[in-house]
DNA sequence: GTGTGTCAAATAAACAGTTAGTTGCACTAC
DNA sequence: GTAGTGCAACTAACTGTTTATTTGACACAC
């Protein structure tokens, strides 16, 4: 006859799923999918492990799960300027700082789950938007032809990512000091990318 | 009382080394540390999964005699030109497509080994050197002094990536066309990047 | 025979996912 | 109010499999 403990939390499954969906980001930032363990998990949120399954599936769709808020986030908090992309890298790029899960989720998602049919909800509808916008910038005359959409979106995304550190840096003055410079300098690279509409060149 | 194959193969401890370094590159590339396959592996390179603890230790240091040939081959096969940053781009570029491993196997390595003390033999110093040689052409006036070399470095590697697919592509002409117009995208960034010292261009 | 390369088999731990059952709680009937 | 009911939230223990790593024996070259 199995002992329970008194349950010290009442009875809430959405904060259930939150406090897995935190857990579930930490473990899936620092370790990946194959490197996760569902048990650390349910550990972290004080949950049991079985509420995973029944909750999200399994540890893929957790994943995936995991992912879609985290797209949702960026996309919802980075708003997207076409005829100003400097200010946009920049913004980017204050983004991935104070959201250092961010870059990594993105990437393991890129190493062990692209090939697969799962996309991020919302992400490629975005991504659509964005090269139609930057089309209409370039129509407009308010942004460099020298590029093709898709080329000024990626370059722009890589900058921003350019300086970006994988595992999470030290925060002392001089660290803050260098990021700043970094900044200015990927806002600088993005200006250079986009810049010579008016005059030296014809298109 | 266990059955023995006839040795097909001669006794050959290099060779076993060499095909077992091929094939952890493959199982690595694809699935990283966590979710490589020691078995796999082996099986992959027709030896027995014991040599792999011979001859290298495990499976981290495995990973880690994988990474350290494949650093070494782009630090051979891409020469750096410090006044021809936009060459070097294209080089690179031109050596990531050749070689699709090598952008995932230093992906898995920033994720799964970065943090750790072991980095792949020859980078610190190569990237030192390749400063060194940045800030040498911006002393003699061939180079941009808008950024720092570390900037520069970091910008260039960041666009010559900035299209790499990270799961195989088709390959027919239609893709080969668009590979072509993406590399002369990303050697045009690299030379806005670096555009506008004194004089036009010096060869 | 000695050493080195090779192998099948063993081992012990870790793993994702399941199951059968318990508990809290809102609601209703009285 | 309180006893009864239904259901969703939760739980401990377990299952079968997979895993990295080790072992001890075999075979061939010298």
């Amino acid at each position: 006859m199995p002992q329970h403990q008194p349950p010290a939390r009442p009875r809430d499954s959405e904060a259930s799923k939150a406090r897995l969906l935190k857990a579930a980001t930490d473990e899936f930032a620092a370790r990946g999918i194959a490197g996760a363990r569902v048990d650390r998990i349910g550990a972290a949120a004080e949950v049991n492990k079985a509420l995973i399954y029944t909750y999200f599936g399994n540890k893929e769709q957790l994943f995936d799960a995991v992912m879609d808020a985290h797209v949702a986030r960026v996309l919802d908090e980075v708003p997207f300027t076409p005829e100003d992309l400097p200010g946009y890298a920049g913004r980017l790029f204050d983004f991935l700082l104070a959201n250092p899960h961010q870059l990594r989720l993105a990437t393991w998602h890129r190493l062990e789950r692209s090939g697969t049919d799962h996309e991020p909800q919302g992400l490629g509808t975005s991504m659509r938007q964005k090269t139609a916008a930057i089309t209409q910038a370039q129509t407009a005359g308010l942004l460099t032809t020298t590029f093709t959409p898709e080329d000024l979106l990626v370059f722009t995304l890589a900058l921003a990512n350019a300086w970006m550190p994988t595992s999470p840096m030290a925060t002392n003055d001089q660290a803050a000091e260098q990021t700043r410079q970094h900044r200015a300098a990927v806002v600088e690279a993005v200006r250079r990318l986009v810049a010579g509409i008016p005059t030296t060149q014809a298109s």
